[in-house]
DNA sequence: CTCAACATGTAACTCGTTACATGATTGA
DNA sequence: TCAATCATGTAACGAGTTACATGTTGAG
């Protein structure tokens, strides 16, 4: 696969979780295959350069799986701003959680777009599964917790005084 | 507050969204404090220095609220973990799902334990018990996920061929 | 012919983590 | 007195983003 190709699948699948600009990704794949984890192959057409995975890759790969911990730190910068609505006026709040609303109903629809194609045959698609449903149950929690906080803010809109403008 | 005591607050309170080391608080109390963001108070017992919010620093928060759009970028490497499910031996991937079940269960717990505290008074209060429900929902949420996950991969260990050891 | 998509790279900068380094106060 | 906790900093490094920079191919 090359860069462009490893840059563009990133965002398709497992973009959801993960991220890299192709700035990143050329650099790296230079790297890797230093390191002996991929090996180019037969350049293409247009500076096309293609790798593939080595055996020793598939084992640094493995070895990771295997023997660290996954790093569980949530970095959060909507959620973060949620602990600041009482700074906004009660308009701006609104519009907030109405922004987060729209945001996890339209990343809902690519997620079961994505459900929907076809039932997984291979091993590789069972895993994706697995992990698309993640991704679909969490961003449904999302969804979920945004008309709720819609409704409280309302609620609260009725009896509070409003914090500054 | 001192960067100590933010640094104490940052795990407790926002925590869950965000975190910060002292590392990086210090020096960042410096710079918020030559850009008049914060102001400086009298020193404490054993070299302790506050710091206070200042009416420019509210205004800057302020600003970065209204005029700035959240970062909606997403890393989960836990989640990433599971596209490569298929990379790992059965008992492997179960132990992988296993841990998430009791992360995310560990974490529920400490989130409800927030919860339970007191009705929140304040708009403050009431603003981190909506940020709290994010938590608590999104962290319900994964609990659910591997649970249907454990399943799911019981299920297809009684079918499939497994993938390398 | 021209625009979109394909294709690859580098440089500067920011943010965050880890490790290093030090010292004061308090309670057991 | 000794350990934990309070308290503050710096330095090196790594990861990631943004901006800069360039060239090809195919379709309309």
């Amino acid at each position: 696969m090359s860069g462009y190709e490893l840059s563009s699948r990133f965002e398709a699948s497992v973009g959801s979780t993960w991220s890299a600009g192709h700035s990143q990704i050329y650099p790296e794949l230079v790297r890797l295959a230093a390191d002996g984890l991929v090996e180019a192959g037969e350049p293409g057409p247009r500076g096309r350069k293609t790798y593939a995975v080595t055996a020793a890759g598939r084992d640094a790969v493995q070895a990771w799986l295997a023997d660290t911990e996954p790093d569980r730190t949530v970095r959060d910068e909507a959620a973060l701003r949620t602990f600041f609505l009482w700074l906004m006026t009660p308009e701006a709040a609104r519009d907030h959680v109405q922004d987060e609303l729209d945001a996890a109903e339209q990343s809902l629809d690519g997620l079961r777009l994505l459900a929907a194609r076809r039932r997984p045959a291979t091993p590789a698609e069972r895993s994706q599964r697995i992990a698309l449903e993640a991704g679909l149950r969490t961003t449904q929690a999302r969804v979920g917790w945004a008309r709720w906080a819609l409704e409280r803010l309302d609620d609260q809109a009725g009896r509070d005084d409003h914090p500054p403008g």
